[in-house]
DNA sequence: CGCTAGGTTGAGGTACGTCAAGCTAAGTGG
DNA sequence: CCACTTAGCTTGACGTACCTCAACCTAGCG
């Protein structure tokens, strides 16, 4: 059938087999694409979400703002990630998603939703552990913000999104999209765009990643990941009985 | 029945109603209560938790650490958190959850639970849900951690235990239980211990907060939410059909 | 060919950290 | 009941990672 679900089904089963049933029955699902265009909102702060939202292409962000404009981000979603569940089961939005790039995203009715989890609880254990899977990509981005200086914060997020790029296909050699500003890698960091600047170029210079044109090319894992202390278990990639 | 949930149920009936028969579902998993000693872990990084985990008194933390013994705290659980929900999606803890004082806690085993979750879809639907506001405290967090200085820090904490304990009625006139030694709260805001100790002393003789002998009593409420750009929209305080 | 968003670089300021000392209060053994 | 210990709190002096402001540069685009 459609390619629409192919990351999302290769992002499931890195964690646990689907049964052809169980694709089948997120085929089904009446699924409504969009398309949304850099800068927008996906998903506003203070919302009522009635459906939930699959990226499909391009990259997404959770953002948090403050009253004097500062902003936080706090993950970056890319293709095959379900980027509103939260919807699903809280009642209002605590951040927006914004499209970082033109994304295309999938949505999904939470009706639909609810009645697939309640027909198919393995199912349903899946879609809330990518739910926790955020959760744990989020809680260890609070150890980085408090106890990592600044060129172990962007090393970490460049390892972490180079594994999750490489679950669902899209980096190969080491290489893979990243078609971000530098003042939103600073929103990410919690850094300023000045500092994030100098900061990039010395991960540059010191021969660890390549770093142009929309795309990261890692030329050092093992001191990159060594420099910000990474450690992927948080990803959960080990793929059992869920 | 035993008062072993009341917390608990405090809680989730403050996001949805729950029925007789939830209630006793609930009552009815077979709950194993034991106790641990401030500082031991809880449940350990790393493990691979076979049951899930109530809080019953005392409170417990989710602790990261680095490998220069540099520790991060991500959220502070108080009776009534399912302390453990982690370990029923996710195989492997990415973190510890540690007792920070004498803890009593209730362990329910994953099987009886995903049983529960598959039998009544409503009462899964909320248990996800106190997950997802886990979630939601943690990625405040973040923007906190990341665009927020000191003083901001402690005022969100603080604003946030506030209404947490309000919730299950273990807060009063302002004041609630925060048996926590400065170290952990510098754990906890990303700082060392001794700015933390300028900042609380800057927090007390501002006449914001009166703190001392394990409690925290808030003597200028709007004050200190403005100071920490407080809003508890992330902490899903409305109760309605979820 | 000029405009604009984004990237780069420099200079000076500040919110933190680190180290170090001394204090306080609670618990412990004698 | 008192010396001793110990964990936690407090304060000072000094260092630094990062911020702010400001200028300039570059590349893509109409």
């Amino acid at each position: 059938m459609s390619a629409l679900l192919d990351a999302l089904v290769l992002s499931l089963e890195r964690r646990d087999r689907l049964s052809d049933g169980e694709k089948e029955a997120l085929q089904r699902l009446n699924w409504q694409t969009a398309s949304f265009s850099a800068a927008s909102d996906i998903i506003s702060d203070r919302s009522h979400p009635t459906r939930s939202c699959l990226l499909l292409s391009g990259m997404a962000a959770r953002s948090m703002s403050l009253a004097n404009g500062d902003r936080q981000l706090a993950i970056l979603h890319i293709p095959g990630d379900f980027i509103d569940l939260h919807g699903l089961l809280l009642k209002v939005m605590d951040h927006a998603i914004i499209a970082m790039t033109d994304c295309r995203v999938a949505f999904v009715p939470h009706t639909e939703l609810r009645q697939l989890i309640a027909a198919m609880p393995h199912v349903g254990r899946l879609i809330f552990t990518m739910l926790a899977i955020d959760a744990a990509i989020e809680r260890n981005w609070i150890l980085t913000l408090g106890r990592k200086r600044a060129e172990s914060r962007l090393a970490n997020l460049i390892c972490e999104l180079y594994l999750r790029y490489e679950v669902v296909g899209a980096a190969e050699n080491f290489a893979f999209p990243f078609p971000v500003s530098q003042a939103a890698v600073a929103d990410m960091l919690g850094l300023s765009a000045v500092h994030t600047n100098r900061v990039i170029g010395h991960l540059r210079s010191s021969g660890l990643v390549e770093w142009g044109r929309g795309t990261i090319r890692i030329t050092d894992w093992r001191a990159l990941s060594e420099l910000g202390g990474f450690d992927p278990v948080y990803l959960n990639l080990t793929k059992g009985p869920r």
